[in-house]
DNA sequence: CGCGAGATTGACTCGGGTCAATAGTAGTGG
DNA sequence: CCACTACTATTGACCCGAGTCAATCTCGCG
């Protein structure tokens, strides 16, 4: 039924453009292009591009929902940064059981892992409807004769991505389940005011399922978690749109009341309640990309 | 007591060299130089230098046990490659504790999490006496103008360190302990082979704390795990000296398969065709849009 | 409207962390 | 050479955090 086919993306002519904000970008030959400067900022790079780059441009492709960009062992031949929408990265086990690597929204680069064996290691999933720029590393490379400082671009985000997970690794090997999620929904709404979306309220484009796997846990420990915080007022949880209440308390939370707390949940926790004051179930409207 | 300084390592003269190999180098000024296309040996690169690099010669230093190379937040400048001995890197946390990311040995790259920021992001420390080849950082981009397949060189090194690092998250978020220990055995075993040394038998240059921290674990459970594997015949166990007797069996070890969604067995028919780029059965969303 | 995927919650189990006691090993100095 | 000390490793006893299994509940979608 649902073929998860890698169906052709559109690089759309008329195509269908989504609601997110599109900074970069322009039309030519009715599909959108971006030049160097364009990508550099995307990236979040301070490289001063200061010749005209403008006949240098870089094609964008859309992705729809459940579409994938490229997958393992798929020989590899570009590079992708993500213009707009919501993404995941997964490595496949022996035994099909997916592995999520990272979320990755725009400004992030994905295909990176495919450069030294020239085919990607990991699978890229679109969580929602995506535009993103081409890279072809041929070109890039290319270019690096030309424009230096795209050298040091590329030593830059790919550093910046090692160091990513350098923290992944960290966090996988020495925080609970509770400190685990709390950095999780952090690290998202920090992103979300990068991108300027509010860092207060915001929807998970990704399941419960995937968010358990990216963080090393079940999915009834991630939603259980988030009923907790919930509980005690940190953060509100409906479905897939979280408030953040208590950043603060999010940051720095390394492990929740240790004992009692839990065990007779009807005095400790309505306790709790009580003197946090009733976390009332307001939903509201969060970001829509 | 080895103090832990960050006492200046020699660049040595006349120095007392330690026991291991050392393909690469040369003295010249009473030092030891490498030239590039040494460097690409040492980094198994397949990169053609087919220049005449003679003159393009990078200085080598040796740290002792227990001698920091760089740490967290100091400014970065240069990139290391080993040319013999072991050293750990490791993160610490607001607290103080390490977290161990990676051992490296002879051919890895040390300091690529410093090219983002400009500051080192993590802490490498010697556990044996070190020969490490020095790798300027400016020099190595102004080469870049000059042998443009360098460019290629750091890429391919960066990448790799990305997908070790994936695998890494990979096995911490979905791994048991044993399987955990298993693999790292079999994967030193490995890296052993790949240096010249025996991949049967060889001594750990790494307490069982920092093992633990490595793997996500207690040092008590590496202690007890590497105890059980003893007493089953996959391995022996005496101190750090470890004998590999059942590779094959470590290889596959896993105890605790994260069960998988999928329906309850006929796992057989599943698990033998793990290819790559397979789709496999259920994951993955797919919204045929 | 009914179906199916996702989310929540409860009850139970157990892997691995914690605490603690013991023993093996190495470096130092008398 | 042997004690003295500090580190490292092994092992046992206990128990808690998170995984497992399972029963609803909700919601979006065809």
């Amino acid at each position: 039924m649902m073929s998860t086919q890698t169906s052709e993306p559109r690089t759309n002519s008329s195509s269908t453009m989504h609601s997110s904000p599109m900074e970069a970008g322009r039309q030519r030959q009715g599909r959108l292009w971006s030049n160097l400067k364009e990508v550099c900022d995307l990236l979040h790079i301070t490289a001063a591009v200061s010749v005209n780059t403008e006949e240098l441009l870089f094609q964008h492709v859309q992705f729809k929902t459940g579409q994938r960009v490229h997958t393992i062992g798929q020989a590899f031949d570009t590079l992708y940064i993500v213009n707009s929408g919501f993404l995941k990265t997964v490595l496949i086990d022996e035994f099909g059981n997916e592995q999520v690597l990272s979320f990755p929204m725009k400004g992030d680069m994905l295909g990176v892992d495919g450069i030294h064996t020239r085919h990607y290691a990991s699978e890229a999933v679109a969580l929602s409807d995506c535009d993103l720029i081409l890279l072809p590393f041929k070109k890039l490379t290319a270019l690096g004769r030309v424009h230096l400082e795209l050298e040091n671009v590329m030593y830059g985000v790919m550093s910046r991505e090692l160091v990513r997970e350098q923290a992944m690794i960290g966090m996988l090997g020495a925080l609970s389940a509770e400190a685990r999620v709390a950095r999780f929904l952090v690290s998202l709404a920090d992103r979300f005011a990068a991108m300027g979306y509010s860092s207060k309220l915001f929807n998970l484009r990704m399941t419960r399922h995937e968010i358990g796997s990216y963080l090393g846990l079940t999915l009834e420990t991630v939603s259980r978690t988030l009923s907790a915080f919930n509980e005690i007022g940190l953060i509100t949880v409906d479905q897939r749109t979280i408030g953040i209440k208590d950043a603060d308390a999010l940051k720095t939370l390394r492990r929740l009341p240790p004992s009692r707390s839990r065990a007779k949940q009807t005095s400790a926790a309505a306790k709790q309640k009580a003197e946090l004051g009733q976390p009332g179930d307001d939903q509201v409207l969060a970001t829509t990309i």
